[in-house]
DNA sequence: CTATGTAAACAAC
DNA sequence: GTTGTTTACATAG
């Protein structure tokens, strides 16, 4: 029904005396939590004296599911604390409030639940951890980075600029390593049907003329970028390195992949001496879920013949986890290539 | 030095 | 315009 509340009145009021007995973890100030959990139900105001990890702490806890939308954490602050009614004009406090969910451990991003409306706003939630220990301090970010500027340049600033720009592309790579993530979770959902002879069959007949000929790609939320149809094999174009492996300074090691595509014309076939055939294992694509490695089946990409639909029907096609019908299980080869040669990262079969 | 608040750049939506 | 991520900086303790 509700895993997510879009509503503040739903939470807010409850009572205006909440519990501010639970963990605030702040390493300056340990033990003398006097001002934390002496008495604080007296004083609504006492709540400005929190910093904001707490408060928002506070918001969560008392919210169904521990989760909020960040709309309704601001209806909060403004109801029950004076952040907002401090800072009239300014946005400072909102701003405040992004910045604390988004550094701060205890606070974890859910996605909205699909059957809930086109309302796609992702909710905050107190982790599992948070709701046990309370948060910590949300300085737990900042990294031994010695900045002690005593110029205070009230002008945009060069270095001000370029840690903006850093900024911005690590929001980008947060989001890219997302989508990699929701990929994989297709690519594991058995929902999700796989390509079946359907798409392949509609896939369009490539001529001998063109080496290279772009193909519509039923693979795509797959994770294969494009698919080509080269004289030789088609194949699948891999070249993207995901953030994760750029990040750890490691080669992408399916640069080269080959899907094979069975059922081209004659002649395309013909210029071929190498088949691969591939079976992408969902963990290649991120370190950060490798713990799919091995633990989950191959997933087949390209088991079509167009000759011949029967060889492969859509219903054992179209549903994951694959189970190889022709081909041995891939070996679990590790994501880092450390124990096996480079060669055989990929899993192969060469025919011919 | 740490904790906190705030401003701001920037990307994606 | 909103949301989310991140760095820079100021200031209090």
């Amino acid at each position: 029904m509700h895993g997510i509340s879009t509503k503040a009145e739903n939470q807010l009021p409850l009572s205006p005396q909440y519990d501010l007995a639970d963990g605030y973890d702040s390493p300056g100030s340990g033990d003398e939590d006097d001002n934390a959990k002496c008495s604080p139900r007296e004083d609504p105001n006492e709540e400005n004296h929190q910093p904001y990890a707490r408060l928002i702490h506070q918001a969560l806890i008392n919210a169904p599911d521990h989760t909020m939308v960040l709309k309704d954490i601001y209806k909060w602050f403004e109801v029950h604390t004076d952040k907002a009614k401090n800072n009239k004009g300014t946005k400072g406090w909102q701003n405040s409030i992004r910045h604390n969910l988004s550094m701060n451990g205890g606070f974890e991003k859910v996605e909205p639940l699909p059957g809930e409306g086109a309302k796609s706003r992702n909710a905050w939630r107190l982790t599992s951890e948070a709701l046990l220990h309370g948060v910590k301090s949300t300085t737990r970010y900042r990294s031994k980075t010695p900045h002690k500027r005593n110029s205070r340049s009230h002008v945009p600033a060069p270095q001000r600029q370029a840690s903006g720009a850093k900024g911005g592309l690590a929001a980008k790579k947060a989001h890219m390593r997302q989508k990699q993530a929701e990929r994989l979770n297709i690519l594991c959902d058995p929902n999700v049907p796989i390509p079946t002879i359907e798409t392949a069959q509609n896939m369009p007949i490539p001529s001998i003329e063109h080496a290279e000929t772009p193909l519509s790609n039923p693979f795509q939320p797959w994770g294969t970028q494009q698919l080509f149809c080269r004289q030789e094999p088609c194949f699948a174009d891999m070249s993207r390195s995901p953030m994760d492996w750029q990040d750890r300074g490691m080669d992408w090691p399916n640069q080269d992949l080959k899907i094979r595509v069975e059922g081209l014309p004659q002649e395309v076939l013909n210029g071929m001496n190498e088949h691969r055939d591939v079976q992408l294992q969902p963990g290649t694509e991120s370190p950060q879920i490798s713990g799919f490695y091995g633990a989950q089946p191959p997933v087949p990409f390209a088991h079509f013949d167009r000759n011949d639909p029967l060889s492969s029907s859509p219903e054992s096609a179209s549903h994951g986890p694959f189970t190889p019908a022709d081909s041995t299980p891939a070996d679990t080869y590790d994501a880092f290539g450390t124990s096996t040669d480079s060669s055989s990262l990929i899993p192969t079969t060469m025919t011919c």
